[in-house]
DNA sequence: CCAGATTTCTTTAAGTTTCAAGCAATGGCG
DNA sequence: CGCCATTGCTTGAAACTTAAAGAAATCTGG
């Protein structure tokens, strides 16, 4: 009976409802500031959001990537991608090749024009996103970084433990 | 010339690169955490997220919501809710019925089924969440906390001073 | 009372998103 | 070489989401 008391002892209803609330404001941030932004590349540039997450990608590598990158480091599914880019080589604004070396392989990058518009609206997003932020000192923003890696890092481990 | 130079010096290209690096952080953090709790919710029990959010809002308030408030909670559009509800009115989780003091006012609830359901996933969901941030002392969810509501005064200033 | 404004909800179109299934190309191994 | 598991992407179905327009009920100021 000794183990019996010992199980029941780790199983007892614990207090978990601060996590939950904390979790719960997170979610609640990051809607508020997704939404904000949203409505202001809609407003000011007629772009969506998942467009402008997909150039924002793409920026940083002027090489370009394959579509299983942008997905991973977007975090959302292939045949979301797939669909994205789709609309966006429409629009003039990627320009998609078949790899050489893998015929399986799709390159995405920026084209010109994408690129151009790209940077106008990101010099305006990163003000909007200071204005956003404005409250918070410059320490509470790297108390927010370390606490958020943190938070990265055990949420990751936690995902892995289940199996990915 | 010296409001000229007041004027330049408030222009003058800042340092914003470390807002948009926690906005990033932020928005990572989230998604990670919402795709891990979305997956365990379809696997588990086999319910999408909406849906879930959705009974969650309603479990808090027996006597019913409308459709509006539930809109509002959610910082969802009203269409969104429209179809929402309407799936779950259909799978036998929600009732609904339109208010005798108001007749465009629908007020839904969760029925008996909905509700024993609805605890029966709350009560893993919170498991979940505190093993999703299992690696956080009481301190660092405290200071998280603490942060997370001040961004969100500050972003919901932003938004306020846009126009809403 | 009644005309206009407002509120609540639905509808529509377009787009985003996931999951699962499928296809094509590659790579490894016997 | 040839099978077959893996990888990269696309497709299809269902659901979710938004913005915008519309319909119905209510409220308000004259």
């Amino acid at each position: 009976m000794t183990l019996d008391s010992e199980t029941k002892a780790v199983e007892l209803p614990e207090h978990h409802g601060d996590e939950l609330r904390l979790w719960l404001r997170l979610l609640t941030c990051t809607t508020l500031i997704e939404g904000e932004v949203r409505s202001r590349l809609r407003e000011r540039f007629d772009v969506t959001l998942p467009r402008f997450d997909l150039m924002a990608q793409l920026d940083k590598v002027p090489e370009g990537m394959t579509l299983s990158d942008v997905s991973k480091r977007m975090m959302v599914s292939n045949g979301n991608v797939t669909g994205l880019v789709e609309r966006l080589v429409e629009s003039g604004h990627l320009d998609r090749r078949t790899s050489e070396v893998d015929r399986r392989v799709q390159v995405i990058r920026l084209t010109k024009a994408g690129r151009a518009e790209f940077r106008k609206m990101a010099a305006e997003h990163e003000l909007w996103i200071a204005d956003i932020f404005g409250d918070l000192t410059p320490k509470d923003v790297r108390e927010l970084m370390r606490l958020l890696a943190k938070t990265k890092t055990s949420a990751q481990k936690s995902a892995r433990a289940r199996g990915d």
